[in-house]
DNA sequence: ATCCCGATTGACTGGTCAGTCAACCGCCGG
DNA sequence: CCGGCGGTTGACTGACCAGTCAATCGGGAT
């Protein structure tokens, strides 16, 4: 009981920072909106993390495990390269929509961060690219794809396109429907495939 | 005289606070560093400028300002929807080129935070994506793209695949040799005019 | 009933830093 | 030579806030 109470309240912690991460920014943000938002004392945030940081961090990492996750077991399947990335674009934008307040979050303090948070998880954030680019690799070997592009470029802009998406959204700039999302997303993989596929 | 030097020592702060907040980041660095950065006195910085933001917010305008200008202006010629793409591109790609603190900075701190000046600034930002739209619509109108596809909706991927090379170049994550800029623009500008083109 | 220990509380502290301000400098015009 | 004024200086202050800690709570074990 006190173990599942503990467990309830790190949760509790972390969705509220979620929230109030999108809502303030981490920077602007105070630990005692985290914890008002989360209906607990201010201490109590210190006694399930380090610090303010810590936080951003477990939310971070959280997410994008489920990222890599989903993008390396895309990979293992035996589909096109096309509908890989099809498929990669469906989880990130699936996660904006059942979640827009955490994503928001990762995306602005994050992976854009190129100061601060950015630079702590490089490494995480550039396994993401490295994977992507391996199934555009794939893809040439194979023949889907033009060979003249490296792989590593287009997977910056791949990425990037799907990333501008979800700030579009964040920032309020393109509608953002229940079918806009998926349009959006067969709109973004039918261009880039597109343009990578021989003529 | 005294005029001359009074721009002179503005410029001077300007330059100093790209350098440092392209170092240190806009909210981890003091005033004090961009004072000696620039090697004036802490006091000089309010002298110039009512605030901490007001020099970035300074920083930004300037550069924006010239994009804004510059797409504008390759709008008006007369050419393919494909070669305008590929100066606005070109004209990205170069002003990291020749100053990538100073874009660095415009990426990082502003075009990319949602929160904090991202916000500030939206109407600006989004002059340049609707800019670009128009491009696309354009390009549409004349046949030389595809119909099916949402011209708002391809002006932030096209955009977003280029910011996103920058925070590559940024992250050092790809190659930035002279020949890779003029490579990386000519490639990605290929895949999504190649993507956007009728088949 | 009593003890124990992890969970929880929130007042407090120490350090940081943006912005202020009073004094100083040096050029220019009279 | 002097007075004035924009340019320049940097010590200081007030506010803010992350992180600490000593005190309290409450439920389970004996």
């Amino acid at each position: 009981m006190a173990r599942a109470a503990a467990v309830d309240k790190r949760r509790q912690i972390l969705d509220a920072a979620s929230r109030v991460f999108a809502r303030t920014g981490f920077h602007a943000c105070r630990v005692s909106d985290i914890a008002d938002e989360a209906g607990v004392a201010y201490g109590l945030v210190y006694h399930y993390f380090k610090s303010k940081d810590e936080v951003l961090n477990q939310l971070f990492t959280e997410r994008w495990s489920l990222l890599l996750a989903a993008i390396d077991e895309v990979d293992r399947k035996e589909i096109t390269a096309r509908a890989k990335l099809d498929a990669c674009a469906g989880f990130i934008i699936d996660s904006y929509r059942h979640d827009p307040e955490l994503m928001k979050v990762i995306v602005v303090e994050v992976t854009r961060a190129a100061n601060s948070f950015g630079r702590t998880h490089l490494p995480e954030i550039r396994r993401a690219y490295d994977s992507i680019a391996k199934i555009v690799g794939d893809g040439q070997q194979k023949g889907e794809f033009r060979a003249d592009v490296d792989p590593e470029f287009a997977s910056m802009w791949f990425y990037g396109a799907i990333e501008q998406l979800l700030s579009g959204w964040v920032f309020e700039l393109i509608p953002q429907a229940d079918d806009d999302f998926d349009r959006a997303r067969a709109m973004v993989v039918e261009t880039i495939c597109g343009g990578l596929e021989p003529r």
